[in-house]
RNA sequence: GGAUGGGUUCCCGAGUGGCCAAAGGGAGCAGACUGUAAAUCUGCCGUCGCAGACUUCGAUGGUUCGAAUCCAUCCCCAUCCA
């Protein structure tokens, strides 16, 4: 597929953190990379302007919530979700999985598929591997993620082994389907490696998709409640079975400190939440750790969030203004807010490639946790 | 000058004899947040403390076993009439 050609550039000779190219139809990755989350078709409080100046690539988008909402009929008719939203670059669409574990209030898992009650409405839906993938292609994303079941923590090995199982299944459900599609080759389909906290699993889930031959492969399941510790023995464990020749997605991570760590597992690949939604609840990601922008001890803080950060927010406005926004629910507040935590990520990531392209990964890595408290981490 | 209605913990506001340190909002303070059911949610919010104790409902005095609630006087506020 030559669309989806990812490319090894450089490896550090100092950790063996890795630098790639990941082409795809609507531009080039440079990894490893952070991917802000757009769920419902937007980055929240952000616009695609916005996203490019900060130096976003790709961006996240979600199968569940815009099926719902305003459906994958609507977004085709429009020209497909780049167009609805205005967004250029690549897009990523997680499947519904996740949803699957996070709405496991209301919803029904079975072989066939799954059943969902809406969040919005209560209407029972239907999201099986093959409506995942309709969906998918109909908004027209770059990368699809197969349509797995996330686990929780903690999770017993039966419970994780069933999982793993039917995720496997559905992968190879979600393969065939979209093999069929008239944009098989412009869109790239990823697999997800599962198996919850247990060893055997998550490297027999990780060769079985191996053999499958996806373009790139998700790590899921993790980042579910479980201690950080547990979650890098977790990537350390399964890494060396992971195809060398193919991007890897950890997804649903992080929080700073997980990204740098990641990386130095041999992650490319990032997307979480936590920037944007912590930004509109009032905290700011630092190189020093968090800062609660809203806390009263910044109401007559006249400098910027961050000294060194060069992003609009910080560039501009106090500390004091930024808290006044938020304590007067002005949603300047929010958005200045994120686009500084999302700057933060990107431009965390982007000094992450230079030290890697410059063999330096691992001074790097001891400077950020040198500066960085993790005592009052997320 | 007269009439009427009021004065409750930072603010608004419920409470008209014990179940009241006093509903509910708001403000304030703090916490949580990781493939987004989140511009959301949680906790604290008279004082000291574990329990518990102590001081509060305009002021003073009284009735009562017991008062934010009843009575008296006074001080303020609002509206209306002169």
């Amino acid at each position: 597929m030559p669309n989806f050609t990812f490319e090894v550039t450089k490896t550090c000779a100092q950790t063996g953190a890795r630098l790639g190219v990941l082409h795809t139809p609507h531009g080039d990755i440079h990894t490893p990379v952070y991917m802000p989350v757009g769920t419902a078709a937007t980055v929240k409080a952000m616009t695609p302007r916005e996203l490019m100046e900060i130096g976003a690539e790709i961006i996240l988008s979600n199968t569940y919530h815009l099926h719902l909402r305003p459906g994958e009929d609507l977004i085709r008719e429009a020209g497909g979700l780049h167009q609805f939203m205005a967004w250029p670059k690549p897009i990523l669409t997680d499947s519904g999985g996740f949803q699957v574990f996070s709405l496991s209030g209301i919803r029904k898992i079975k072989e066939e598929g799954v059943t969902f009650q809406s969040h919005l409405d209560g209407s029972r839906r239907f999201i099986s591997p093959e409506v995942s993938m309709d969906i998918q292609h109909a908004l027209g994303s770059d990368i699809m993620m197969a349509f797995d079941v996330c686990t929780a923590y903690p999770c017993d090995h039966a419970t994780a082994k069933d999982a793993m199982e039917r995720t496997h299944r559905w992968a190879a459900r979600c393969k065939a389907h979209h093999a069929k599609a008239p944009s098989a080759d412009t869109q790239a389909l990823f697999g997800i490696v599962q198996g919850a906290f247990f060893n055997d699993l998550r490297i027999e889930s990780a060769k079985v998709l191996a053999d499958m031959d996806f373009i790139g492969y998700g790590i899921g399941g993790l980042s579910v409640g479980e201690p950080k510790p547990i979650m890098y023995d977790m990537l350390e464990t399964i890494m060396p079975y992971m195809p060398g020749n193919k991007p890897r997605y950890l997804m649903g991570v992080g929080s700073p400190d997980c990204l740098v760590e990641g990386v130095m597992r041999g992650v490319d690949m990032f997307d979480c939440v936590l920037a944007t939604r912590i930004a509109r609840n009032g905290t700011c990601f630092t190189r020093a750790g968090r800062l609660v922008i809203k806390n009263a001890k910044y109401a007559r803080d006249f400098g910027p969030i961050e000294e060194d950060c060069d992003c609009y927010a910080c560039r501009n406005f106090s500390r004091a203004y930024i808290r006044h926004l938020f304590k007067a629910g002005e949603i300047t507040g929010a958005r200045l807010a994120s686009i500084h935590n999302l700057r933060f990520l990107l431009r965390l990531m982007e000094d992450v490639r230079a030290a890697i392209t410059e063999d330096r990964f691992g001074d790097f890595r001891k400077a950020f946790f040198d500066k960085y408290d993790l005592s009052r981490n997320f």
